[in-house]
DNA sequence: AACAGAACTAGACATACTGTCTAGAAAGAA
DNA sequence: TTCTTTCTAGACAGTATGTCTAGTTCTGTT
């Protein structure tokens, strides 16, 4: 990451967004190497001089937005609270609110499978540790993989329906929907009392119906 | 459907079911139509006579199956109790569980996006009309939508859990621990009380931990 | 047992995409 | 300017697709 390589770097951002583009417009699948190429006018050669495959392209334009994400929830995971600005479940409606397109690509399976099982297998690990630390200690009634990965589940399905329909809903809004549809099951599933305060009462219902 | 057909059927189910074990063994993808017809000892030119690609071949599969599971839990509808032996949830895990190597491909993101998503839609699809039922011309205080559609992305979830990890545990335990983690937030969400009798204390954990 | 029609086969074909390679052009830092 | 990195154009072999044709093998019926 030296020397002479914002070009390298331009070109990269050239690829992925080309990836994004077309994916978008006509499905991942049906995009060639030479489509992506020719949209991000480099020639088909310089592709393979940055990713092995289009599935790498994806993949790493996947890492990058993980990467961005994990920065920006980690502080907040330090107070465990669910609710209100600092929740970092609001920070990731939000966050897949910011990149929208990838978001898409990836969990509407646009995309191909190892990509978006990489996605679901980090929601998953990432969900398991945060329960693991909300019991403290305590034993789970319920196996706590089952719960973690139905957990993780519930968030992206919730965020995949978001995207696809109805984007006027507000990221606040549809962290209230998951709070009230999974967080707190699983919670109760976990043997916990809801150990979280600020419960607004019930924020107003999404912009449309 | 007369004539002489039992050929022609007979050549289908080879050809499906060279798929699904070709696909378990290294991947729905790189899985060719030569390996396919290889598999079930027939010509490449006779798999174009039955199906017109790879996708369509796995989609009727998918279709047989949805057909044959509509059957068995569409009596059980009539009467809505969610537990007990006739609960349609019960039905569904019963039946994920006989048709295991299908599911795997498809929940599991192994094979193609169109199919999945075929899948998703239909439950999510039901899943809203049982709701709509249970709500009985009542107003909802969440969109039903997008309720729906968690519900079915949880079971589904819970499912491709089940298939890919543990699948020692019985489809008993495993439609209870749906019920806890997803049924009771889905109802209290649609402003429902548990309309539901026979609520068993706590069937036996699952056999391994 | 023989026949007719349906179902399958083998192989060839055009087409499309992949991934690699080479020789050289363009860009940018020194 | 000069030197190195980065990109390009085009060619290449390899593999899969989907179509087609002519011929073979089944199977139910007579």
């Amino acid at each position: 990451m030296q020397k002479q390589d914002r070009r390298v770097q331009r070109t990269d951002q050239l690829l992925r967004q080309a990836l994004i583009d077309l994916s978008l417009e006509r499905g991942y699948d049906s995009v060639t190497v030479q489509d992506i190429t020719d949209r991000a006018n480099l020639g088909r050669a310089t592709f393979y001089l940055h990713y092995k495959d289009k599935d790498q392209l994806l993949l790493s334009t996947l890492e990058a937005i993980v990467d961005d994400l994990l920065e920006r929830i980690t502080p907040e995971l330090k107070n465990m609270f669910m609710y209100g600005e600092t929740s970092p479940i609001l920070t990731i409606f939000r966050h897949a609110q910011e990149n929208r397109d990838l978001y898409r690509i990836i969990l509407s399976g646009r995309a191909v499978v190892s990509v978006e099982r990489r996605l679901r297998e980090f929601a998953a690990v990432n969900a398991q540790k945060i329960l693991l630390a909300f019991l403290r200690g305590k034993r789970s009634p319920m196996p706590i993989e089952i719960v973690a990965y139905h957990f993780a589940n519930s968030l992206l399905g919730m965020i995949d329906w978001w995207l696809e329909n109805e984007t006027t809903y507000s990221a606040e809004y549809m962290a209230q929907l998951f709070y009230e549809l999974s967080v707190t099951s699983v919670l109760r599933s976990l043997g916990l009392q809801l150990a979280v305060t600020e419960i607004k009462p019930t924020p107003p219902p999404g912009p449309s119906s």
